[in-house]
DNA sequence: CTATTATACCGACCAACGGTCTATGACTCA
DNA sequence: TGAGTCATAGACCGTTGGTCGGTATAATAG
């Protein structure tokens, strides 16, 4: 074989990537480290150049994820105009569709990141970003908590909660998976929605805020997300590129 | 090697037994099959004679598990005496406590259990444990809500949110393990303590209930358990037996 | 009391896995 | 130009989860 040397930086993140594709399409255990320098274009050697095992190379992928992700909220957390309600809210909504432009990506991403065989390195993520985002969580709410628009004992807590309430959908939606038909998947769409509005009011009590201060997303958006899978069935394949 | 002939029920039972100790010590992975046979005193066929797969022997064991911890509450579920909030509060205590009987044993489950290298086999875990409880609990709602003890639009949704908390721990006491020194662990175990009385004032008011309806447990048991270790060095060996 | 079938078990074997190692082509800088 | 470092290649290794043909024991039938 040829020996194509290539800027490093630039060879990580082929790897990075090509990695990415495979783990969200087979799952971290199934997708063998053969299959990822094979896709990469690359030996053994080169692969072991840049990361120290196959783990390694799991968690730098979930790493870059959080990292993408903050960097999507970072205009929203550097926002001097917005107050503590007004950023949470924010945060919220922005981290909901996080980098996901249209309904139709986004169920791209569910599709893949939410399938069992992922748990692994959707836990991964989790990991890595709730240790990039708890302490913007816990800044927000000691504001606020400071300027008296919420009330609480246990800052630190509460934005647990709020990062535990923003990913628990998961469940949800990995149950609608599960399901496989179309009721199943209206009766999980109706599900998420209801949990929603109820996350909405458990972080309003919790917070010692009026009802409806808290808004995720609006009402709706769920079910414009799942059903972007009909309208373009071609999705749900590997997610290339960074 | 002498052929040993056994009832299928208790080999079977012999080879979760020494599976479970091993994942538990070492972890899913790590653990190989060679390691559970071995320990088992049982051939590579013998083993495939009863499960699958390794997978599969995973899947068995979180649903012995899931058995045991439902037939840990079965009493409470029976109760004919309690009302909704009496049977809710004695689960989510029980639960807590599980089939623990003391705070040393406590330990040794916590040390275990929510090591890193256990992420796969836990959630194996919560999936068989949740399905097991959810119906229960919502059942449980269901009543209070139709008896006026409760308020709430979405008794499903509180369910799941429920048993979020009930399983929640599971985060700060995996942060408790990853600090590693004594500092770290009493920094844990306080954060830990406060958010058990969030969780209780959380779930109090998506219930609709005055404060302090709900105990999940009481003031201290957290500490109880986690000074265990320092008392019984001994402690976070395989957990043999049923 | 055999003959036959079904069940529980054994262990050699296999492809594939993650990981190691040596070799070497390709740049860098003096 | 030559020494030294970096990036790559690919043969090789022990171990893994899994398969397979065979065998001893138990259960059943004639």
């Amino acid at each position: 074989m040829p020996r194509i040397i290539k800027h490093p930086e630039i060879r990580r993140e082929e790897l990075l990537d090509h990695a990415q594709a495979l783990f969200l399409t087979h799952g971290y255990d199934k997708a063998s480290l053969n299959d990822v320098i094979a896709a990469a274009g690359v030996s053994k050697g080169a692969f072991y150049h840049y990361f120290a095992s196959k783990e390694a190379l799991l968690e730098a992928l979930a790493e870059r994820f959080a990292r993408q992700a903050l960097a999507g909220v970072q205009k929203v957390v550097d926002d001097a105009d917005l107050d503590p309600l007004g950023r949470l809210n924010a945060l919220l909504a922005q981290s909901r569709q996080a980098k996901v432009e249209t309904a139709a990506e986004a169920w791209a991403l569910f599709e893949t990141m939410f399938r069992p065989e992922n748990l692994v390195l959707f836990h991964r993520i989790n990991l890595a970003a709730s240790k990039s985002f708890s302490p913007i969580l816990v800044e927000i709410i000691r504001q606020g908590v400071e300027d008296g628009t919420f009330r609480t004992f246990d800052p630190e807590g509460v934005a647990d909660i709020v990062m535990q309430f923003g990913l628990a959908t998961h469940d949800v939606i990995a149950k609608a998976f599960a399901g496989g038909s179309d009721a199943d998947m209206d009766i999980a769409i109706e599900a998420l929605e209801r949990r929603v509005r109820l996350y909405e009011i458990a972080l309003d009590r919790i917070l010692g805020l009026p009802d409806g201060s808290i808004r995720i997303g609006e009402p709706g958006y769920v079910r414009a997300v799942m059903t972007a899978r009909r309208s373009n069935p071609a999705l749900g394949g590997p997610i290339e590129g960074t």
